[in-house]
DNA sequence: GCCGGAGGTTACGGTTTCGTTACAGCCGGA
DNA sequence: TCCGGCTGTAACGAAACCGTAACCTCCGGC
């Protein structure tokens, strides 16, 4: 039940300091030195809050920010800006880019902790990392594991993402237009025709258990996952 | 059920190009060279989503965006602001103008219908069509899917929109014409006799229920679904 | 019983949609 | 630097679906 913070932060000692003082406050720590890297984890990982610092080689913190603010997935994460910088407009560029707090270095732990409490708090009960099952297939988002009747599966990141969507929210058709909204992210520019090709490549990880059976094709309309409850509604 | 989308555009090369992409993609479009006929456009109709370029003579599309957003009528309207200009601080004042997205050209045609797609989506709370259960058949159009008694049963597209509509409109007669209006479109041609002919293989696919008695043929009339507690209404 | 009309049924060409494969670009790790 | 995984796109073939025509069956009126 602990929340995991995401530290992005290119200063070794900083990163360090902030993430140790987090950990004994009780929070799990993900830690990335850069823009990219961080980019990398997030399509992995949902974690619980991001604390991004503004300073950083390559892309930019606000872009990140930007980044993640045009990203249905990400679109409502907390997110608070770490910066030595104490100038107004960079403050309100931060806001701007959807920022939920902003932290000025120097800063104390003791601040810094309750800035993130306070944040979690305002923020919705996170749903994002809670395991699914369906018909003996398990996820695990906080693990990046699926199960398939015991058996392990494994898949590429979208794959993941897309299989991870499907399963919460089953019993119902998503036009292709849909999943790229919600799976890809509100601001690509992908062909339909994508998604077919990575729908193929979810069956194929799936097959070694069977549940690529799960995935029904709605001729015209689009995919389904199929929990068996939802057929046999009636009684 | 086309979305309208308004151009505001002096350009009438670039108002062109816009127009017959978003005409491609489906969308229905209203054109306006200055925010003046902008606003004599909107004082009748109420586009679902308004494009408006930044830089117009006369009137800005700043100043028109913020007339729209003081009018109740246009208060909720999404807003997409157009422009060539990409300085940051141009973009804070849009956005805070009320614009739901911000493109600065040049832009793929892609991009912008993207975006266009992702504004309408967010705008609109999706209202999820709701089940219908007839004699122990049950439609559920999220799911795209239709049990009869527990036992799941499968139909084509058109299949589907017919045995939808009847279920939504029981116990009356629907000649071929109406059907041809209400479940393939208004605007096509299409032989009445091959509305015999998606009856029939709807019939045949409700079949393994033995639903496809629900189905009633009325000679020299059309079609008409019957729900049990009708059957005794009429003599 | 005969007849005409309406609907039922079947078959078929054409089109759309989907599954599948192949491929080139990108990125990170060795 | 090469290599191997992952991604998005294009292309091709298969299957599903559609609309139409043709033929058959049923029905009522006479």
């Amino acid at each position: 039940m602990a929340a995991t913070v995401l530290i992005v932060e290119d200063e070794p000692a900083i990163l360090e300091l902030i993430a140790v003082n987090l950990e004994h406050a009780g929070y799990e720590t993900l830690r990335a030195k850069s823009a990219e890297e961080a980019g990398r984890l997030l399509a992995d990982i949902l974690p619980d809050l991001v604390l991004l610092d503004w300073m950083l080689p390559g892309q930019s913190g606000l872009a990140l920010a930007r980044r993640l603010r045009g990203d249905a997935r990400t679109r409502e994460m907390p997110l608070i800006f770490l910066t030595a910088r104490a100038d107004e407009p960079d403050k309100i560029a931060g806001l701007e880019a959807g920022a939920d707090d902003y932290i000025t270095k120097p800063f104390s732990t003791k601040e810094l902790v309750a800035r993130i409490r306070a944040v979690l708090r305002r923020k919705k009960p996170q749903h994002g990392d809670a395991p699914v099952e369906i018909s003996g297939l398990r996820l695990d988002p906080a693990a990046h594991g699926v199960t398939g009747n015991g058996q392990a599966l494994s898949f590429g990141p979208t794959e993941f993402r897309l299989l991870h969507y499907l399963m919460t929210h089953p019993n119902r058709v998503h036009s292709r237009t849909q999943l790229l909204d919600e799976v890809w992210g509100d601001h690509v520019f992908i062909e339909e025709r994508t998604v077919d090709v990575h729908i193929r490549r979810l069956r194929q990880a799936l097959a070694p258990s069977g549940h690529d059976a799960l995935i029904d094709t709605v001729r015209g309309s689009g995919y389904a996952l199929r929990a068996e409850a939802a057929a046999m509604s009636r009684g």
